[in-house]
DNA sequence: CAAAGTAGTGGGTGTGAACCCACTATAGGG
DNA sequence: CCCTATAGTGGGTTCACACCCACTACTTTG
């Protein structure tokens, strides 16, 4: 008896149909997660971004989030707020806030990694290391070359 | 010098991360050709059923499609409009309506298959063909095993 | 020092996805 | 035949996301 609700082949075959139902998969899980503190994806990504990558203006951390420059001053009002961030005028050009990481918003983007890894170890299940390996480094190149 | 449009290290390991930012562009790339003729990804998706899967009720490839039964009735209505399915009232459960892919309809698959491939094409460009099957060999089990 | 340009912000808009309810028509069990 | 259940439909709502404009504050340039 068939499957109710199988995937048709003509889309199975479809790699791109693939990676868009399971990266939309990985994507709602960890944003319903995000929710429960009244988080965005994008939140997570700000944090990580000045994280990794130093402190920014917010027109900076927009643009390499690929957000608009209004909707980023709403999730820096957030993080901000939660105390995660400082927003600082910056002294050499008063027009400009530079977004700094905090003690305690470095604490809090340990444990959305380990959410987002949660759910990655859910979403990844059926493959062992080796195979997750592959995966990762094939869409990275996807990532950098697409 | 640093591309400030360059991804957070913190995000780039995450596989879940990749997956998502990888198939969110698969997945528009797709759907901007498709509304150049007024079609969503699922108008796509339901003829693919019906092409693979044969006839459906309409309860039946909603159910298939993972889609609201309400919104299935709007979208068939405009794949019977363009003449691409045929909806027959069922004489032995007059309640119910049988859809089936018309010649046009089948016609029409056929186009946007053609389409997916060539989006296909361009989002994998980075991969050599033995890097595609892997790929796509993984992501069927996730697909399936998720 | 006036004019033009830029950073940030508040308050919008439009869209697609998903869902949900009320309703009609029909079916089937007791 | 009545009562409950189911198929389809019309007309909504809610939400995230992306975008956009006007405005203030400040800087740079001619």
């Amino acid at each position: 008896m068939a499957d109710p609700t199988e995937t048709p082949p003509s889309l199975r075959e479809l790699t791109t149909y693939l990676l868009s139902r399971t990266g939309k998969e990985a994507r709602t899980r960890l944003a319903e997660r995000l929710a429960a503190d009244g988080l965005r994806l994008y939140h997570h990504a700000a944090l990580a971004a000045l994280a990794d990558l130093g402190p920014h203006t917010q027109r900076d951390l927009a643009t390499r989030l690929r957000l608009d420059p209004s909707d980023l001053a709403k999730a820096a009002d957030l993080l901000a707020a939660r105390g995660w961030i400082d927003r600082t005028r910056d002294p050499a050009d008063r027009r400009r806030l530079t977004l700094t990481l905090t003690a305690a918003g470095r604490t809090r983007l340990a444990e959305l990694q380990a959410e987002a890894r949660t759910v990655q170890d859910a979403v990844l299940a059926p493959l062992d290391p080796a195979e997750r390996a592959t995966l990762h480094a094939l869409l990275l190149r996807l990532h950098a070359g697409g």
